[in-house]
DNA sequence: ACTGAAAGCGAAATGCC
DNA sequence: GGCATTTCGCTTTCAGT
């Protein structure tokens, strides 16, 4: 599957990112072919690899999930694993839902979610601040996001 | 809809953030119900916005997006409308997939999807540095991303 | 609110162009 | 590589409890 995708290959990852359970005939209408190819096409994206899953998205917001943060972490590299420490950590802690090896003064940036202040205040306390080879951490806290795209730019 | 959810309706968001595609039988089977209360409850989790959407997960790599950042920003404020002009800015940019209002030295935090270096210089040189109320701004280039979670921490 | 059964519809397989 | 058809299974509805 080293073949490269069509306009229509496009098109189909397009409209499955917007919506996600667009059934298989309504998406053939949308991109103008009959059911089969189309399904057909959408198992190749599938198990290719283009298309990883399907999520629902909930609104955190609603659950209860009051506090989004980025946590901006640098490390002390002492050890010659030291990353692989951090990164073991990160795993185990379960309202860190991103973790992502960046360039520029900080070295991890963390997302996270929490309930309430006093939950954050925990998890910082309990957590975060105990793994050994964080040196500083500093906390964006997120007081509103006017953009988050469930779709990637694509061209074509 | 002010009716709390119970300990199903969180099994349900659970399993469809997992798996956004699983079948109403598969589902009702999950969670010990019956096909027909158990689409009942998807429907009003729907309706209630507690889920938003459903959305297909997209290898971006594959798809030749190299270039994934966080930008930081920091604000001019010499205006009175400043973050008005700042988030229009932003929307019309298609590159930016997310765009989060943020405590800390930095206003605003980017998400930044592109294809390749070249067209990250295009991006800063011809889109974010000629938004007239960006003060300063700063690249947090990811080179790696070890978790990202598409379900949310939800206790129950 | 859940159950069970029945009807409608999309998914998947097959053969053909 | 796409189309048409048919079979099968899931979704959805509705009466019942």
């Amino acid at each position: 599957m080293a073949a490269e995708l069509d306009k229509t290959d496009f098109k189909i990852l397009k409209l499955l990112q917007e919506n996600g359970r667009m059934t298989n005939l309504l998406l053939s209408q949308e991109i103008g072919l009959s059911p089969a190819p189309t399904l057909e096409r959408v198992r190749k994206l599938e198990v290719s690899g283009f298309i990883k899953s399907y999520h629902a998205l909930v609104d955190e917001e609603k659950l209860g999930l009051g506090i989004k943060t980025f946590i901006q972490v640098q490390l002390d590299f002492h050890k010659n694993n030291t990353i692989q420490i951090f990164l073991d950590e990160v795993n185990q802690i379960k309202e860190i839902t991103e973790c992502h090896h960046v360039t520029g003064q900080a070295d991890f940036l963390l997302k996270v979610y929490v309930n309430d202040i006093k939950a954050y205040e925990r998890l910082i306390m309990d957590k975060i601040s105990k793994i050994s080879v964080v040196k500083t951490f500093q906390t964006m806290m997120i007081m509103s996001t006017t953009k988050k795209e469930p779709i990637v730019p694509l061209e074509y």
